[in-house]
DNA sequence: ACCTGGATAGAGCGTTCGTTCTAGAGATGT
DNA sequence: ACATCTCTAGAACGAACGCTCTATCCAGGT
């Protein structure tokens, strides 16, 4: 028998390792893009040796990227529930998730853009399992927007409408945002957003 | 003395392999990425050697890709100035841009994406002369569809902020589109941009 | 005390990467 | 004719890639 803090420990650890690769994998790939990562890259920032790595993924980098861009998603589904529902108005819930998305993206150094967006345009001609996550991830995004659109009252083809040219148009602008190096392009586009959202009560 | 004609095939041909090598490299960035495309699979697709590739650009695969996306950069902006022609109502123009682009789009099977986003996304953390390039580019986009909305009336700032959204908006429904397989993500985004550019009227 | 199986550790495999280097082909100027 | 220069051709280098493999560690069950 083991004490409490030893079985804690012992899970922690033994979740923990796969966990941090996950994790680092996630920023790594966020930063550099797919192939521009390297499994030993990952296993070494993540404080876990290439054995461990696969270990916890038999099916080798692709299945480290997939874990990867999965949790991203649902870590970006998180930060845009909290932004929309910080108003009511869905007009103004919008242009505060374009700020905030600005303010995270010049904190960063420009660096950590749309975790997915990377991935996919680098695998879109194969591997289609990471594709796969990324679409997902992207869908749920879209199925937060027109949830918030469809509770404050909008039509539901245009909440669905809106919803894809919310998410394409934020994930654009970041884009834009991390090229020039500069908040505006998503501030701007957040307030364009606002007056589009505004233009159906 | 040499004939006209053997003048002619000199002259295209020692032009020719390096607009071969641009083009290709073009081509395979715009599919595979800055780092999943390899000088030797550039040079072999182009039909031209190792040797003359460094000949061409003595910078190496960075000074390739340079070149690569100015090429790119020049040749989207006459699409852009074509589609922008196409309609005198800005509204139209734009969103007959994005129809044509989902057409393009899925006449490529869905790989031919946005020249400059993949590589834009890959060097944000280093390789200062390819970002300045996806930079220059993006902003000659953006200096088009301004143009295009002061001609027809706008005011500086709206039509400062509009091709901002504009150019931004489209570049991230491509990446949708790409994504999910499917023109929607395009001709939506398309006639929401007509409706924002309609409520300044 | 012994065994078992999950987790860690890293050397080493074959391949491909970007780049460098030398050799030669072919047209031009004298 | 010869020398010169641009361009082509591809072998070879060191480094890094993804991945496989064996060895070791250590907690839990018997």
């Amino acid at each position: 028998m083991q004490t409490a803090a030893e079985t804690a420990a012992t899970t922690a650890s033994r979740t923990g390792t796969r966990d941090r690769i996950v994790v680092t994998a996630a920023r790594l790939i966020q930063r550099q893009g797919y192939v521009g990562t390297g499994i030993k890259q990952i296993a070494q920032e993540a404080r876990a040796t290439l054995g461990s790595v696969y270990h916890f993924f038999p099916g080798g980098k692709e299945a480290v990227a997939v874990a990867a861009i999965e949790h991203s998603g649902a870590e970006f589904s998180v930060f845009l529930r909290e932004a929309l529902g910080s108003a009511q108005d869905p007009a103004e819930a919008v242009e505060h998730c374009a700020v905030r998305l600005a303010e995270e993206l010049r904190a960063s150094g420009w660096v950590d853009g749309c975790p997915v967006t990377a991935a996919a345009l680098e695998t879109l001609g194969g591997e289609t399992r990471i594709q796969q996550a990324c679409a997902e991830a992207l869908r749920d995004w879209e199925a937060l927007v027109r949830e918030k659109l469809l509770g404050c009252g909008f039509a539901a083809d245009d909440a669905r409408e809106l919803a894809t040219t919310v998410i394409g148009a934020l994930e654009g602008a970041e884009v834009t945002a991390q090229v020039n190096r500069s908040e505006e392009p998503l501030r701007v586009t957040g307030r364009q957003l606002a007056r589009l959202l505004r233009s159906y009560a």
